[in-house]
DNA sequence: AGCGATAATCTATCACTGATAACTTATCGC
DNA sequence: GCGATAAGTTATCAGTGATAGATTATCGCT
């Protein structure tokens, strides 16, 4: 059985952004059913509601669009910190808030984490290249919160890492290989997901403040 | 300029088992230079000597062909860890050398590490149902000596966290975190790597284990 | 040595993929 | 109405994973 061919209209002369919003929000719909490679420009473009050619007057290629994808979920993640730090301030307590932010974030969005985070790029950066690098530009912006946020801690004399740089690094990593772990293979026999997470973060903590 | 088109000779009757252990070889090769998509079977099948269509005497899909370089990719590390385990004692030195073990182990055959524990998968297990669950089986495997060992320094009374389960996946997350990055975003500015793993390690110990 | 059986492999082909070329049509300012 | 052009179309391409059916080399057996 067809699928019943349903176009959207077509959009008046200034309007091409909109169409793309449409193209992204239905790509990002998609994206969590499939993964990026099982989704195709056909697929996308009839949720858009528009001819699978039509897409390539809105990105040069697929990965360009998944792209756009990656930057717009690292600045979701990086407005979502930054609106933590309006309340930050250098203390135990709050170092726990705040990668319980990131989590959260990356529980609640895990389409828009797996893009940004989890996509198997080329080898050496090659989709970054393909892409002008625009994803990897977004994600260390959304970086840089964290290490102002760590590096306020150090400052504090809280942290037992001397290099607070490092220190940022490592505890990213611990948090990605969390969420990146329960997104990614949901199936695997997991403990209880809120004492896992709170567990994790106590480690966390514990590995990297004083006290 | 069209390839030489070298072509292995046929094997004789029973020898079918080789011909499978070449094509792996050579699949594996591949996906260290391309992601495990952009390896096509063509590239696969000439790059062992063989037609396109002779894979599937040897695997249904090429899923199949990818689930059973992940199932070995699990052996290889259970392999390391359990030749680890031969000196192990339940001490912080020995916690060390663990965690040491899992990330060398990972930046050595960054391939099969991919392989096995950053393929994305289709949705919920997608992957693992159409492979017969042989990789996440395997996988299990080698997570038990993991538990075990965290196990051994719980009742040792070393630990901090009351439950040695949920405190071996909070370790193993964190390990994945460190890992997967490094492998999968190498172009990050990352600081000396050896001073980020050695990092990651004493933070790890100081959240997982007392004193 | 020659025969049937069959393992190992081939060529040809399918539906589908990302992408491009060339064409059409709706909307705009004048 | 008019030309200009943004927005969209259909038709097509090379490359993908997979299948069907024919072919060839190797085996055990007489």
């Amino acid at each position: 059985m067809k699928s019943p061919q349903v176009r959207s209209p077509r959009k008046p002369k200034g309007q091409g952004a909109e169409r793309r919003e449409e193209i992204l929000d239905a790509a990002l719909r998609l994206f969590s059913a499939k993964d990026v490679h099982g989704v195709s420009t056909r697929q996308i473009a009839e949720a858009a509601g528009i001819s699978q050619p039509a897409l390539y007057a809105y990105f040069a290629t697929k990965d360009d669009l998944i792209a756009e994808l990656c930057v717009r979920a690292f600045a979701k993640l990086k407005a979502r910190m930054d609106d933590g730090r309006s309340r930050w301030t250098p203390t135990p307590e709050m170092f726990d808030r705040a990668m319980m932010t990131y989590i959260d974030f990356a529980l609640s969005e895990p389409d828009a984490y797996r893009v940004a985070f989890m996509v198997e790029k080329g080898p050496e950066g090659a989709f970054h290249a393909r892409t002008g690098g625009r994803p990897m530009a977004a994600g260390m912006e959304a970086f840089q919160g964290f290490v102002a946020m760590i590096a306020d801690l150090h400052a504090a004399g809280l942290t037992r890492d001397d290099d607070p740089l490092r220190l940022t690094q490592t505890l990213w990593a611990g948090l990605h290989g969390l969420v990146s772990l329960l997104i990614a293979r949901s199936e695997f026999p997991w403990v209880e997901r809120e004492a896992l997470i709170a567990g994790h973060i106590a480690m966390l903590r514990r590995g990297a403040l004083k006290g």
